[in-house]
DNA sequence: CTGAAAGCGCTTACAG
DNA sequence: CTGAAAGCGCTTACAG
């Protein structure tokens, strides 16, 4: 058996509760010899104390839980570490699910958290029936922040990029190289993010006396298969000089495209991305992309959580990034 | 307040020990229509049992504790991803820290997984004084498996690749395509999987008769940047017509020098790998590498963990996963 | 400055 | 088949 505080306290010959308010820096209410005496002994005993009897009793865990759709999307990574850092920074452990956008599984790993008493969530989904869970979670009293996807507007703390944005950049630099037939590989449909950036494309577009074709817009479902198979159509037919893809993924199908069609970027074809991932760096020509700062999301919204965490009744905030174009090797003056 | 087993209890007229059996399908010996009637008001009170009391009662959490050096390097994520999986699936829930390889991290992970009681940690560690990390945690009853990085050996439980038998394939297989002068970019000195990467390399070399050049073995610290160096001087000696590099992060370093020096891939250097990381797939031409299944090996280890947790006293079990040399555009005849 | 006691929400022998 | 009671390892008023 491990060792308990009890133990200490007998071999300290006090009560426990004195034991307690030592291991808690408690009250200065105690003798400084004291503290010494018992400090020492717990040392000595290598004592650690038993983060389930104390969770049960002060109702906090210092565990969160971070819900998201796949760490295997190499957007996800960095996101996971900012929080990661932020938490553990301020003593908080946290419990990582992956969802792949499913109800089912959401719902599963809420369940699974709040019965082992997270103190707060983080949570990154695109469904829309996650709002339900969201509300759950809050009924509960159990902070939520949003990350990356979630519900618009500021019913919940979140922590997004301002995507309408970075797509009106994105596509804005590719007008100012003179470029008007421009395509734009969306994500799947339903994803907020995704139509946010349809619409900075579309804001772009408008601004610059373009009008929209909807035929131009279709949907590679935020996979590299998914841009391929678009990029090859788009390609093929010809009818379009320059590509916007909603995520890095997507610009790599569009890469694989072009090369099999022995199309040259960015001679033929200009192409921006989105995101900025890892080892985008390694696509050749470099890749133009929008940036998004996932490991300071992270950061932030775990910051956030805890925040709330803390000061329970705390209203909820909402921070939006400023996206950043990285301006390389794949878009040229037409 | 949550609800309880107490207000369940009060509802149904009954002791919470009968609850508590019919939360935890006991001893068929109840009544059917007890056990009914009590699941009933269960599901009409939505109750969800708390899992710290439970943890408290029965020394079981179905937690596990992941440790591994950063989550943003990308062998890691379909790493997690299997563990994810197979725990998950198993009814066990995560907690992740990146230790960064770092000493005071990963005692720091240690002790909070500890506390809280994990029923059993997933270490990926290179560090030599990892080991009375792994001592302790037996010690206390806590199950241990090493992933990847660990002691050799079969002192402890672990899921490896056969390293020294995937740097053979790799460099024999650079032999056979004439290359004599095959430059070795290492990972850091210290990490045991890089020595036995290095070893391999050594066996193919000495079998085919070709003397080993110590200085043509040179750490790049398994980092893009490290392998950039590394291959900038040795392509610019013009010593070495091919390179194994120990894993793929140095391999695309390998592909930016070679850029930047205006030498083709594979015309001029030939180019093996290690790992087989996502996204490789955007280098070009096509790298040559080493397959490590990540996502399985990280499933694999899930699965032991969770094998030792439930049947105590289990011994070690070790599992060597075979790698697989998978050809692609980077390598060509001399 | 310190202790006795109650209680957090469960499970599990032990009775009956 | 079911209940009373003890106990897991803590913390926290309440006394003194």
């Amino acid at each position: 058996m491990a060792i308990t505080i009890k133990d200490i306290a007998k071999r300290a010959n006090v009560s426990t509760a004195t034991v307690s308010r030592v291991i808690n820096n408690k009250s200065e209410g105690i003798s400084p010899q004291t503290r010494e005496y018992i400090q020492s002994i717990i040392k000595e005993l290598n004592y650690q104390p038993n983060a389930l009897a104390r969770g049960l009793i002060t109702r906090k865990t210092s565990t969160i839980g971070l819900i998201l759709p796949d760490i295997t999307n190499p957007f996800f990574p960095d996101l996971v570490r900012g929080i990661e850092d932020a938490a553990n920074k301020a003593g908080y452990s946290v419990f990582l699910g992956n969802s792949d956008d499913n109800a089912k599984k959401e719902k599963k790993y809420v369940q699974l958290m709040t019965e082992k008493k997270v103190d707060g969530i983080i949570f990154s989904s695109t469904a829309k029936y996650s709002k339900d869970l969201y509300d759950e979670l809050i009924a509960a009293d159990i902070p939520v922040v949003l990350i990356d996807r979630g519900e618009s507007g500021d019913a919940y703390s979140g922590v997004y990029m301002k995507n309408e944005e970075g797509a009106y950049m994105a596509t804005k630099h590719l007008l100012e190289q003179n470029h008007t037939r421009i395509g734009c590989i969306s994500g799947p449909p339903s994803v907020q993010n995704s139509q946010d950036r349809v619409e900075g494309y579309k804001r772009a577009l408008a601004e610059a006396g373009i009008s929209v074709q909807e035929s131009w817009i279709v949907s590679g479902g935020y996979r590299i298969d998914g841009g391929y198979e678009v990029a090859r159509k788009m390609l093929a037919d010809g009818e379009v000089t320059a590509i916007f893809a909603c995520n890095d993924l997507m610009a790599i199908g569009v890469y694989e495209a072009a090369q099999e069609l022995g199309k040259s970027i960015p001679r033929d074809v200009s192409v921006v991305g989105f995101d900025d991932i890892r080892l985008i760096s390694t696509l050749m020509p470099k890749l133009t992309t929008i940036r998004q700062p996932a490991y300071q999301m992270g950061k932030e919204a775990a910051k956030i959580l805890i925040q709330s965490i803390k000061k329970k009744g705390i209203k909820q905030k909402v921070v939006y990034w400023e996206p950043e174009l990285m301006i390389r090797q794949s878009t040229t003056k037409l």
